[in-house]
DNA sequence: GAGCATACCTACTCGTGCGTAAGGTTACGC
DNA sequence: GCGTAACCTTACGCACGAGTAGGTATGCTC
């Protein structure tokens, strides 16, 4: 009440969609910083400017609040990366593309979902949320393979495919660890540097190519 | 007092070095199965057969106590890879012999070593750690390539090196994930389509083939 | 300008789990 | 056979943070 006085033109009512928007922001910056679990449900409050209990109005439970950032910021990064991808291009330049897309993606939101994403490994409650996401995303790769590899006659089996595809995707993951951890990196440039790796691998063996262990 | 008289011999006493290492046997079982902040002392203590002051006593705090985790299974892992690393032998059989011996650890440890790495990940008290086990990994790789890239007399920046040796832990990383999740699966032939992927793909770039995006 | 819904707050409860104090028991040296 | 040191216990203090109860202000509708 005495702090009122001081402060009374500063509480603007917001519609309740700006609001969750607001607590979101705060929810993607300190869950990132923080990390889940040492991330307090007060400081994210406090950060949207806004009491606790509106946040659990809003948005409901803590895990709640982070499925939700979770899906906001994969949902953005999906989209980033659907908007690039015409299905209708050779194999790589639709690999180009994406990559590109999701790195660009990385480099806008380094500490938003670069850091959110290596948080949900871990956790077991979101395990499966992420797993998700990622299957997705190793299943477009391995589809994109698998289509290149029949336009020239070969064909592979279907756990080789998806192994690959998980190899890749695990590449294209740490390299956006690495920008994410080295804000003057150019995203652009890294997207070229994973599509040398990875194409260039990947080339390889759509061409038959394969290494052999020796005989040890 | 009155249980003590139903159960008198259980209690060996036991010198501390092995009970150090039944802590730890224990506290790697309970992190990597729950996580580490929803896995309690208490439960590691009893898992060990002992009770929670004795493991204060000997291995200090639950940070401390996750920190000697990673540091035993680290250091197994390392010395694992070390010993299969014959300095003087060509590249690719230097990579094939790492990697076979990295993905037999896992293999070997599959509950134990994957899952802490995937913990260590996100929490932040712990990513320093990690961090290093993980930049002397990159270090080892980014070598391997350098030395193989002299020896044909060309040479490439020291980043394009450090991002193709971290695309190469991280499609690694992923795959240990991926074995870790599928129990039936052989580690040597994960090793082998490991080796695929990384050496077709860096083979070319050491040949000095590389890709270049096009004119968009 | 009464009524009603929505936005928003302060101030609590309560479980959980880390870390510890204080004391009991076994082995071993002398 | 007795001290002493290492081993091991039960039982607690205490902080922190998730989630809630209950109340106040604001604006919109008729």
């Amino acid at each position: 009440m005495l702090a009122r006085v001081s402060t009374p033109p500063t509480f603007k009512r917001l519609p309740r969609a700006v609001r969750e928007q607001q607590m979101l922001d705060a929810a993607v910056k300190v869950f990132s910083r923080r990390g889940f679990h040492a991330a307090s449900m007060d400081e994210i409050a406090e950060d949207a400017g806004i009491s606790k209990p509106m946040v659990y109005a809003y948005l409901g439970t803590k895990e709640e609040l982070f499925v939700a950032c979770l899906h906001r910021e994969g949902t953005r990064m999906m989209q980033a990366i659907a908007g690039a991808a015409a299905p209708d291009l050779p194999a790589d330049e639709r690999l180009w593309r994406g990559l590109r897309a999701f790195f660009g993606f990385v480099g806008a939101h380094r500490d938003g979902w670069a850091v959110l994403y290596r948080q949900a490994r871990g956790e077991q409650p979101f395990a499966g949320e992420l797993a998700a996401m990622r299957t997705r995303l190793v299943d477009v790769v391995a589809g994109m393979l698998d289509h290149a590899l029949r336009a020239e006659g070969r064909e592979v089996g279907e756990t080789e495919l998806e192994v690959v595809a998980y190899a890749l995707v695990g590449a294209t993951e740490s390299l956006a660890d690495w920008l994410a951890d080295h804000p003057d990196a150019d995203p652009e440039k890294t997207a070229t540097r994973m599509m040398n790796v990875a194409w260039l691998g990947a080339g390889q063996l759509l061409r038959g190519t394969t290494w052999r262990p020796p005989a040890s």
